[in-house]
DNA sequence: GGCTATTTAGTTGCGCACAACTTAATCGCT
DNA sequence: AGCGATTAAGTTGTGCGCAACTAAATAGCC
């Protein structure tokens, strides 16, 4: 085989457009999020809070596919920022329960202009959105299902 | 308008199906890249230094999106696993020539089963694959010129 | 030639992602 | 009831991403 076509050019590679793709979105949240005093990831929790109103560690963690040893530290930040109340639940004292404050609710009005502005710089027309969400969680399905087994 | 209906909810974000399948690609290549001794993002040094043989650190941060402050330790860290030189050019003291070692050019056969291992994990054909791989760089491109917008 | 502005790498500091580990509470089995 | 296994959250350490800054070399202008 040729030695020069056996690993793919950088820009060929899924994996890399994937990557690049989400870093530039992030990186175009990031002006926006820093008015609302939020980082990328903690906005992504607060989304979740701000749909269930309440939610447990491990649920969070499952929602955003992220472990304790990252949440941790970020709940403590939006703790100190008065957005969010953490407490020991009474009937299993392992788990902790994550509520929102009045100040962690009121924040949602100030992100609702954030989809839109996001939606907008994309450049995709719906159609595209939509295909390109279902492709997005087909590949994350599969490629999650595929690392279980690894080590299953 | 419906308070509930102002934020999306998270899995219908697009920003989040990014965020979450990027972080499940590159997780899928972490065990294989430990065989390597490398990480997802010097993998992506490595791809361009194998397509290349040779790159300036200015050429590798904007082939890969990324700057010095990143890319400065990420370089020491493969000079030290010895995979790779870094020179001052002679023609210009300021920028520095990063050069594969022989073990460097080595590594780029056991790097040959990667993207097919990969590709077969992410369960999408190839017609669904190119079309993804061309809506990504569309996305990417649209929104680095909304940033470019921002503060230029 | 001399001086400022720009360019290029590198450093520092913070937050996230993740592995490996710790601590404490609960579960489940006998 | 007692006790080992499991579960939940948190801690520690490493590497990446990024902003802000520094140091040194070059470019460009007078």
């Amino acid at each position: 085989m040729a030695a020069d076509a056996v690993v793919p050019r950088l820009d060929e590679q899924l994996c890399f457009a994937l990557h690049a793709a989400s870093r530039a979105v992030t990186g175009l949240y990031r002006p926006l999020l820093d008015d609302l005093g939020l980082t990328y990831p903690q906005y992504l929790v607060m989304l979740s809070l701000w749909e269930h109103g309440d939610r447990g560690v491990k649920e969070l963690g499952q929602a955003l596919c992220v472990d304790s040893g990252t949440l941790s530290p970020l709940l403590k930040r939006l703790e100190k920022a008065g957005l969010v109340r953490r407490e020991r639940r009474g009937d299993d004292e392992r788990s902790v329960r994550v509520t929102l404050t009045e100040e962690g609710d009121r924040l949602r009005a100030k992100a609702v202009s954030l989809p839109g502005v996001v939606g907008e710089a994309m450049g995709l027309g719906p159609a595209q959105i939509d295909e390109l969400r279902t492709t997005l969680h087909q590949l994350t399905d599969s490629v999650n299902r595929y690392r279980a087994n690894l080590d299953g």
